[in-house]
DNA sequence: TGTTACCGCGTACAATGTACACAGGTTGGG
DNA sequence: CCCAACCTGTGTACATTGTACGCGGTAACA
């Protein structure tokens, strides 16, 4: 039989950029991206290292693309909702994308070469805002204060690795180990009465900062 | 002439953990992280590249050390002002020292081995809004707020190397060209109605937002 | 004067991104 | 049906990176 008349079992479908870029995803998503190398993802393809290079011009393009597919991941839900449930709603799922994805969280914008999905979801937020009654200065603050907020929790919080509150206290431990005791009066009550309680939830957390600050901009907007 | 005994131009005084610090930040400043290969680093003390591991265990430990040396940069103003004004100028003041040193966004608070500087930092914040009366699920709150907020800030907007108004027009040149003209209306009047106007300014971007959750955490403080 | 600790160096190696030329299969024109 | 052009995956090769290892020279102290 000819290789193209294959059936679906075929164990190496043909290379594609798609599939090039969603091996990396997943590859970043369990490993980092220190270690998305040409020749791990190639790998995950069963594919020599060179192959993927008729599918992305290099590391950089691949990332690109990579970033571009999760953009397409934010939920848009911005059809006969008020702005501010449409704006909670979007910040919620980027928060979960960032989640999802940690390696991409440094990335999404900072991208020199916007794809697509990108520019979508930016138009899309914009416009919601602007026909909510924003103008534009007002688009601009409520626009860098939710992002700033989104992404740098996402940073301060998710890159560190607690998903036990066992591990947490290991960690505790670690930091505080090489200095004096009670060096560190304030810090130290804080983690141990509070971010170590059993009930913490940075869910939570961040939902409170959400909502304090849909609740400034609605204020600032009526004013 | 004893080599121990030269005079102040000796062309090449002795290596320290701090002299290699300091010279990897100024590199990191001026080209960046990826450029802050060892060699570099040894090329700008005109030293060996396998010299500066006498002073620092891996790069990894060098950039912990460079961290840190950020932290004690921050000022913290924590004396006789209310939080409302200390926390203002600390915010300042961070976002100052991550605008000197853009490679430093993503690795502040992802340090697994925070150094004395950032531990002392964090102790003095919470110390200052303990005693002005926050509890501590509301410091968790503010914390969260603020610094998520100085992050993301930095990390969204400082990424982009926009100086001039020429630069940014070009960047939003390259951005829109690859796709059909009008596909992103809303976007394209942002940045041409607002980005690009003479008047823009970050600082006063950041500055806004910055009030706004100070305002807001007042609010909540005192209900 | 010896001995010991330290510090900078030279060499070497494994891992990485990717340039280059090639091979086997696919396809379209005669 | 045949051959030429063309894809697409491959093997090899090289420059650049972090860093392990052991050497030699200098300083401090006996």
């Amino acid at each position: 039989m000819s290789t193209m008349a294959m059936k679906d079992e075929d164990p190496r479908p043909a290379l594609s950029r798609q599939r090039v870029v969603h091996a990396a995803i997943a590859h970043a998503d369990s490993a980092g991206l220190d270690a998305l190398t040409m020749r791990q993802v190639a790998g995950m393809l069963q594919v020599a290292p060179m192959a993927l290079y008729r599918h992305i011009s290099n590391r950089d393009d691949l990332i690109d693309a990579m970033i571009d597919v999760l953009f397409g991941e934010i939920a848009l839900p911005l059809g006969g909702t008020d702005w501010k449930t449409a704006m909670r709603d979007r910040a919620m799922s980027l928060r979960d994308v960032l989640a999802r994805h940690r390696w991409a969280i440094g990335l999404m914008e900072s991208r020199r070469r916007p794809g697509p999905a990108n520019l979508r979801h930016h138009d899309a937020v914009i416009g919601k805002l602007r026909s909510a009654g924003f103008d534009i200065a007002m688009v601009a603050h409520a626009y860098s204060l939710l992002d700033g907020y989104i992404y740098g929790f996402a940073l301060t919080k998710m890159n560190i690795p607690f998903n036990t509150t066992d591990e947490m206290a290991a960690m505790a431990q670690d930091m505080f180990e090489p200095f004096p005791a009670n060096e560190y009066p304030n810090l130290a009550e804080f983690v141990t009465d509070h971010v170590m309680k059993p009930g913490y939830d940075y869910g939570e957390e961040f939902e409170y900062g959400l909502d304090l600050i849909l609740n400034g901009l609605e204020g600032a907007l009526t004013a």
